[in-house]
Parts: C-alpha cells; structure tokens; sequence
DNA sequence: GGGTGCGTTCAGTCTTCACTGAACGATCTA
DNA sequence: TAGATCGTTCAGTGAAGACTGAACGCACCC
C-alpha cells in the first residue's frame, strides 16, 4: 500500500515545477527534478508517470531532456525489462554547467560582433570589449565555483 | 540622413533576442536590451520601436519590463515632452541580481518544505537540507562576486 | 507464432503569451 | 478650444510549444 504524498512535498514540487516554467524549461522537467531530489532513489517510466499524474508519452520526453542535460541517467536491472532512472551524482553542478555553456555562447555572439564591428565607431568598439570582458570575468567566477565543490 | 544599421549590429540584436527567447523573456526585451548596450544613448519610444520594427505598444510594454527589473531608465528632457530611455549603470549586474533573487527564491521553497517534513524520514530531511545548503553556497559566492565589481 | 509489457514517436489539441493596432487619456501648442 | 503628439491600455490574433494518447516497434515469454 502507497503512502499518500506528504502536502509539503507536494508543494516543493509543484513550486519547482512552476520555477522552471520561469526560465523557458517545461514545467514537468522541474516536476520531476524535485520529485528525483525528494526521493532520491531509482523510478521507473510508469512510475513517474503516475505519480506526477502525466501521460507516458511526456514522461519519455522529459526524462530524455534531463538525460541529455546529465541531470539524470538510465540504469538497467537484469531480470528487468524495464529501464530505472536516478539522479546523477552532482546533478546541481551539471545545471550549472549548463548555464554556463549559455553565458559562454553570448560571449561569443558579442565577441563576434565586436571584431566585425572594429572598423565602426570606438565607442561601439569599446562598448563591446566591455561587455565581453565582464562575460569572461562571469566565466571565470563560476568555473572556479564548480572546481571548488566544497559546498 | 541615417546610416543603416551594419549587418554584425543587427546580428548581434536577433542573437540576443533569440537568446532572452530560451531563458523564458519576451524576444523583444532581448533585442532591446543588444540596442541599447550597443548605441549607449537615449531613445525615444518611437525611435525604438520604429528601429526595431515593432508597434508602440509592444515597446511600451518591454520598456517597462525593463525598467521595473532596473535595466533601463526614464529621462526627462525640459521642453521635450517625450520621455527618453537609456540604460542605467551597470545594466549587467542588475541582471545578475535579479538571478540571485529567483535563486533565493527556489532555496526558500526548499527551506520550507525541509522544516515541514522534518517528521518525515531522515533521509529526505537530510537531503533537502544538502540542496538547501547548495543554494546558499551559490548564494554567497555571487553575493561576493556583486561587491567585487573590479571586472 | 501469438501475446504481453515497455518505451518511443508523432499527429493533434490546448494553453500560454508575445505582439499588434485601434482607442483612449493626458499633455502641450496654436 | 481644437488639434497634434505621445504613451498606455486592452481586446484580439497568432505562434510556439507543452502535453496527450493512440499507434507502433521491439524484446521477451509462453
């Protein structure tokens, strides 16, 4: 027999979920990311299906996109057809990661622009390398962050 | 007579755009942001939505998303009825601020749900208070990277 | 081979939200 | 006061994409 969800979990995950809708990431991938974080164990397709009250068809779809993020992996269980997904080992620092790779990719549409714009004014010139110049200061911060890891 | 825009000016407009797009912001604010860092100077609404080829309405609108997270600013000239627009500052840290609130925000959720499943299992109290903790370790690290400023 | 369980795919639906443009109020000018 | 200019509002439109669910492929079991 299943034990009912404790309310407060329940909220956690819900507010998560409505916490990723924010940042242009779909609501149940925040969903599950908190339920993954709450339990901290291995589920199944259906499993997670059920319990966030989601058709297969989306659990699919959002346990790929975190898989491809490296939030989470598959493991297989022999004697087990079925596939079991759990959190990776540090699956905060590879979100991290992640926006990293974001920040790094607007520097690079700025950096472009600026070589492309140096026969322009130097204002614009100078504007640019500025703003580039604060990327990679970001950059730099968050890569030491995730080196350090002594959270 | 105005210079038409050079096309590594425009590009670096629609990447911003498209990147704003990813993160959950309207396209528009993305664009409007690239424009303004670019030129560096007042605008008029008019000027920027005609240069952005959007209605008045829609840069009514993203102006205003702008200023409320305090990226741009209103300024009045005397005997000019229009309103100008320009960036403030630091334009970048304020958006890294307003990160570091929602943040802030995803560790109180956290915080909640880990006092109110205090009866719970262990585990998951212990596990939460480690996500809890990570968050304001994040917390701290671009708290002190804000008072840096020597980028 | 038939039957069953599992995961994926994909066409279709629904919701959300950015964006438009007309209408409006407000403010200045003649 | 009438007219012009400026910014905002809001109802309506359109598009993007999250989500569903049926159909499918595949592997395993009998």
């Amino acid at each position: 027999m299943q034990k009912p969800p404790h309310p407060a979990a329940e909220r956690l995950i819900e507010q998560m979920g409505l916490q990723w809708e924010t940042e242009g990431k779909p609501r149940i991938a925040g969903r599950l990311f908190a339920l993954m974080l709450l339990e901290d164990r291995d589920f199944t397709l259906e499993e997670l299906a059920d319990r966030l009250q989601v058709s297969r068809g989306s659990m699919s779809t959002n346990t790929r996109l975190l898989e491809t993020d490296g939030v989470i992996e598959r493991v297989a269980r022999s004697g087990d057809r079925r596939i079991y997904y759990r959190l990776t080992p540090n699956p905060y620092l590879v979100l991290i990661e992640t926006h990293l790779k974001r920040i790094e990719r607007t520097r690079d549409v700025v950096s472009q622009a600026r070589k492309e714009l140096a026969a322009e004014t130097k204002q614009k010139h100078t504007r640019l390398a500025e703003i580039e110049r604060f990327h990679d200061f970001a950059i730099t911060a968050i890569t030491t962050l995730l080196r350090q890891e002594k959270w």
